[in-house]
DNA sequence: GCCGGAACTTGTCAATGCCTAGATACCGGG
DNA sequence: CCCGGTATCTAGGCATTGACAAGTTCCGGC
């Protein structure tokens, strides 16, 4: 379908074919490798036209960043306590390592987009949500640096993950059953988890 | 002193003045921003004068790979217990930000590299020789997936911290210092940590 | 003192990012 | 229906970069 209407000389959504591409670059060479040039030519258009919608590489990137966060929030939303929030992390990671990857590569993107900035922040109020949902431990100060934790082990896990040095560790393993029975084994989640 | 030998025709030590370059230029600009000409200009030789040492821009990044790991080993070895190890493991990455990025991303240097396995093996030995050093457990599994926790926890917070995601979580606080009242927290350190 | 190789230079080529000017298709108002 | 404005895309050009090839300078061992 999308293919017979090659001779227009409007692509019809070449702002998606373009990210579709971007994303499948970045996911099996790394962002390194992404070449405005050599996306429009696989969308068959001129070496100029990405420009038209991103501007510029930093400008696509930065797309994708704030596609990933988009995706990001609503993958984390669905998931029940804190735990399944955890699994929803290292999931959205696996499944879409791309926009992972970017998104947390400040130097790849413009922080300050305010499109990249309006769905992170949707992205952050999913993530704190997760950890308000906690059994409150008393202390305040304990608050948030368990918050930090809880985002340091899923992130951790997730980035080992996406940069293969869990492989041998999981020897095969379904990466998010690991992460439950991990997450399980670090916070306890019955029994006030003794502190 | 470096600067007086300024007109021989040998540079004296060029591998190392363009590795720190590097690293100065990874650190505060990311590792996309690094150019082997630059590095060529800032190190008055030739643009060539590089390749002569590194043979690529990938083999640049894999020499910064492969001596960071070397560091990274070193700054395990001193912990004492594995808490002290993932303190110096966010350590590392709070002053080695340039090494550490480079490490964590396969798809900048060669993994193939044999000085980057031979360092990477001893930073891996390392590492293990921490978890080794818990109270056992008992049951095989969860202590890998112990290892595995540890390990994310660790990654997870340095890499949060490098990008910038902890600043205000922290408020100014020193990452070291959070870092172990958060691995208190999560790894109670006496009593049998429950499980 | 000489000779082989290491360290560095100079020159070149293809590829890339980005800019500008121009061509083409779509879209709404008359 | 058509006409002007605008979004979309093309074509061409320029500076920079990575990689390669061939030459030059220097060092150390014999």
């Amino acid at each position: 379908m999308t293919s017979e209407r090659e001779r227009t000389y409007h692509h019809g959504d070449l702002r998606r074919a373009i990210l579709t591409a971007a994303l499948d670059v970045i996911a099996t060479e790394g962002p390194a490798a992404l070449s405005l040039r050599d996306l429009a030519r696989r969308a068959g258009v001129s070496h100029a036209a990405p420009a038209h919608h991103f501007k510029d590489r930093t400008g696509l990137l930065t797309a994708v960043a704030a596609e990933g966060y988009a995706l990001f929030a609503d993958a984390l939303a669905g998931a029940p306590d804190l735990r399944e929030r955890g699994v929803a992390y290292v999931r959205f990671a696996a499944t879409h390592p791309a926009h992972f990857q970017v998104m947390f590569q400040p130097d790849l993107h413009r922080a300050d987009d305010p499109d990249l900035l309006a769905t992170r922040a949707r992205a952050t109020e999913a993530l704190r949500a997760g950890v308000a949902g906690l059994p409150p431990v008393g202390r305040g100060e304990d608050d948030r640096l368990t918050g930090v934790a809880a985002w340091s082990l899923a992130h951790g896990f997730a980035t080992l993950l996406l940069t293969g040095n869990l492989a041998d560790a999981l020897e095969g393993r379904d990466p998010e059953e690991a992460f439950r029975s991990l997450a399980a084994l670090v916070f306890t989640p019955e029994e006030g988890r003794g502190r």
